[in-house]
DNA sequence: CGGCCCCTGACG
DNA sequence: CGTCAGGGGCCG
């Protein structure tokens, strides 16, 4: 479900409300959702460590302590980090409760179960979440059109799939990858050998400014955080094509189409995406 | 690469 | 009832 604007959202609200706190304890209900080590470690170690910064990298966030130990998580499909007061009602599937010594509880729901968490102890290097499998930030300066033509120049793969592919750039899902491939008028389906240098530099262009856009647009307070329960502040009204198949589309007033690209879900406007303009 | 897996819930 | 969902991993 979140991709990098809900992410990036998420650490901004919740980083002001975990900063400087102590875990006292943590139960973990679910142990399949951490990966690593176990959910006994897990808990073991983390109990008494102190919170002192959290990180987003991609969709992966990073949970710092005082220590130099840390925690990485995923959110996956459905997975939500509340911060709440201890007697607040918990979210129907709540898998991790850490008591926090400041009368706060962070909280993980996550209804599909997809969602995973992993310790590290100072210094270990993290080689099973992924996180060090990722390729470029969206708003990295080597993130050039040289680089994406150097990676997907030659390949006959869809430029949504290149936008999706993490190793190559992080943080960009399935509903950002149509925002962004709208924004620069290319079809998703182009073929990634097809793209000129200016198709390229265009992409390149569209994905910091759609991304930051969002990142705005999802702003929310901890408190209206907190009351659409981690899921209501994504923007869904400012999508302009994801989930607006069979709707006109907003610049053009043609209706937007719907196609499967690698199994996932895909909208476009022909018209403005230049279907004309060789495939 | 496609296909299937992990899960629950919403919707047709 | 079947299909689909904004995540990623694994398998042949």
């Amino acid at each position: 479900m979140p991709e990098l604007p809900e992410i990036e959202t998420i650490k901004r609200v919740l980083l002001p409300q975990m900063k400087d706190a102590t875990i006292k304890t943590l139960t973990v209900k679910r142990p399949e959702v951490i990966a690593y080590p176990t959910a006994g470690e897990f808990c073991k170690r983390l109990a008494g460590q102190k919170i002192c910064d959290v990180n987003r990298r991609g969709k992966f966030l990073t949970v710092l302590l005082e220590s130099g130990d840390s925690f990485t998580l995923h959110l996956r499909m459905t997975g939500c980090l509340l911060v709440t007061p201890s007697d607040y009602p918990a979210e129907k599937h709540t898998h991790i409760v850490f008591e926090l010594d400041n009368g706060n509880e962070i909280r993980f729901s996550d209804t599909r179960r997809f969602g995973r968490f992993w310790f590290f102890q100072n210094g270990e290097t993290d080689s099973y979440s992924g996180i060090d499998k990722l390729g470029l930030e969206p708003f990295d300066r080597r993130l050039t059109s040289e680089y994406l033509k150097d990676r997907f120049g030659t390949r006959r793969k869809s430029i949504k799939e290149c936008l999706l592919d993490q190793s190559a750039i992080a943080g960009i899902g399935n509903i950002y990858s149509d925002e962004i491939l709208f924004a620069a008028k290319l079809l998703p389906k182009r073929p990634a050998n097809t793209l000129i240098i200016d198709e390229w530099q265009r992409l390149i262009s569209k994905i910091s400014e759609v991304l930051i856009y969002f990142i705005e647009k999802n702003a929310v307070t901890p408190e209206e955080y907190l009351q659409g329960k981690g899921q209501e502040y994504r923007n869904t009204p400012f999508l302009r094509v994801y989930g607006n198949d069979d709707k006109p589309c907003p610049i053009c007033g043609e209706l937007l189409c719907k196609t499967v690209i690698a199994g996932r879900s895909c909208v476009y406007c022909p018209t403005c995406q230049g279907e004309t303009e060789g495939i």
